[in-house]
DNA sequence: CGAAAAGTTGAGGATCGTCAACATCTGTGG
DNA sequence: CCACAGATGTTGACGATCCTCAACTTTTCG
C-alpha cells in the first residue's frame, strides 16, 4: 500500500502490522450491522463495499463506496455503536484491526496520526460535495458527479485508467446513493448514453465526453492535491500521490 | 470552553492559546470565500454561522450550522484552499489561528489530538445524517430531523433548554441546507404548526412533540455519548459532556 | 419613517417516484 | 451443458412532491 506521503520505516511497520488479518466476503455479505459494536476498522485490500443507513420503512441510503485502498470506520471511532451498515458490492477482502489500536499511533506516530486524519478530512470533504449533489442538482447532473469521482478515485491506485472502467455497482445501489430510484437512473443513464456523454459495456463505462461531464455536474477532483505542509515533521516533499 | 474529556493544564493552556485572537463580523458577513487560502481554523466564541457552497447558477447549499464553541475548518486543514465559504448567520464573534500551530498539538499531545479528531468524526457523523435526510425523506421528515438536530446541538452548550429556543436562521437559510426552496420550508412549518407538533413566537420555536418529530424523522443524537475508551493515556471518567 | 429582508399564499408546472410488465443477465445445481 | 431462479435493467403510464413565479404582508434595522 502506498500513500500520499513518504513514511519512515517504523511507520511503514505500524501499517504493516495492522494489515496483518485478512478475511473475505462474497458480494451481497453483510460485513457488519449498524448498530453493532464499533470496535474495529478496515483496510479494503481487493473488491468494493459500501456504507449504508436504512430506515424503518425500508427506504436505503448509501453513504459512501469503499474502494481497495481506503480505510472504513474513521468516523465509526468517535462511538461505541457502528453508525452505517458496511455491505459488499463485490466479492471483497478486508484487513479488520481492532480501533484501541490507533492509541499506539496517537503516542508513536504524529506524522502517521496526521495522515490518518488527513485520510479522515478528505472523506468528509467529499460527504460535503454528496450533499451539494442530492441537495441541489438534478438527475443527470448526480449521475454524472458520481462517475466522475469514481474515475478519480480509482486514478490514484491505476494511474493508467483514461476513459474505461469497471462498474461493479447496481443502478438501485447507485440511485440509493445519489438519492433516486433504480428506475430513474436506468433512465437517465440511457439518455447520457444517447447524448454520447458516456458509453456502457456490460458493467464497464466510457467516459466519453469529461469535459461536459465536469460542466454540468461543477466537479472538483478532492483526492488529486492534499495540503501536508501543516504536518509534523514537516511536508511531503512530492504532494502527489505516490504507487 | 468546556468539552466531552478531562484535560490535563498543559492541553487546556493549549487550547487557550489558540483562543487568543478574537475578530467580529455582522450578520451576513462572509467570513472566507471558499477557495481562499485554507491557513486558518475558528472557534467560534459567539453567535451562530455557517458553511456553504454556491454553484455557477447561483444555487446554494448549506452544508453546516456552527454554533458556540465548535472548531470551524477541520476538513480544510486537508486542502490548501478552503473548500466551503463561511458566512455569519448572526452578528459572530471567532477565534481564528492558524492551522500550522495544530502541529503543536500533534507533537505534545496524543490527547488532544484524539480529542479534535473526535470532533471532527462527530461533524463526519451529522453529515451522514444530512445526506440520509436530505437523499430519502420528504420536506416534513426533514424539517424535523433539522430542529431537532439543533436542539440536540444547543443542549450541549445549554442543558436546561427544554423545547423552546431561538432559531435565528431565515427560512431560505433552513431550505438551502435541507434541499428545498424557502416557499417549500414556509408551507412546511406552517402545515407542522397547525398539526400540533411545533410553534413559533418570532424566531423562537416550541417543539410540542419532541417523541412525534423524533418517530417521523428517525431522530438519533449524534452529540449526547462519545466513545473515549481508545484514547492514548486512557478513557475519560465521564462519557457525558462537561460544562 | 423608509428600505431591505423575510415570510405567506396561490396557481401552474417540472421532475422524479410508483407500479407494473417485460427483457436480460448471472450464478448454481442437476 | 442446460435449466431455472434470482437479481438486474428497461420501458410505459400515471401521480405526488416539490419548484417557479408572482403578489402581497410582515418584520427588521439603520
Amino acid at each position: 500500500m502506498g500513500y500520499y506521503l513518504d513514511l519512515s520505516d517504523p511507520d511503514i511497520a505500524h501499517l504493516a502490522s495492522l494489515q496483518k488479518h485478512e478475511q473475505n466476503w462474497r458480494q451481497r455479505d453483510i460485513v457488519r450491522e449498524s448498530g453493532a459494536p464499533a470496535d474495529l476498522l478496515y483496510v479494503v485490500k481487493s473488491g468494493w463495499c459500501y456504507s449504508y443507513t436504512i430506515m424503518v420503512d425500508g427506504r436505503r441510503q448509501v453513504l459512501q463506496i469503499h474502494h481497495p485502498g481506503d480505510v472504513i470506520g474513521i468516523p465509526d471511532v468517535a462511538y461505541e455503536r457502528a453508525v452505517t451498515g458496511l455491505q459488499a458490492a463485490t466479492d471483497i477482502c478486508l484487513c479488520p484491526f481492532p480501533k484501541n489500536r490507533l492509541d499506539e499511533i496517537f503516542r508513536d506516530s504524529p506524522r502517521l496520526t496526521a495522515l490518518l486524519m488527513t485520510l479522515g478530512m478528505m472523506d468528509h470533504v467529499v460527504l460535503l460535495d454528496r450533499i451539494r449533489t442530492i441537495g441541489r442538482m438534478n438527475a443527470d447532473e448526480r449521475v454524472a458527479h458520481f462517475l466522475l469521482e469514481i474515475v478519480s478515485r480509482l486514478r490514484i491506485t491505476s494511474p493508467d485508467i483514461t476513459d474505461t472502467f469497471d462498474l461493479p455497482l447496481s443502478q438501485e445501489l447507485i440511485g440509493d446513493a445519489l438519492g433516486l430510484t433504480n428506475v430513474y437512473v436506468s433512465r437517465t443513464m440511457s439518455l447520457m448514453e444517447r447524448a454520447g456523454l458516456i458509453q456502457r459495456m456490460d458493467r464497464a463505462i466510457r467516459i466519453c465526453d469529461e469535459r461536459a461531464l465536469k460542466d454540468m455536474a461543477d466537479f472538483q477532483d478532492r483526492y488529486y492535491r492534499i495540503d501536508t505542509s501543516w504536518f509534523p515533521g514537516g511536508a511531503a516533499p512530492a504532494l502527489e500521490p505516490n504507487a
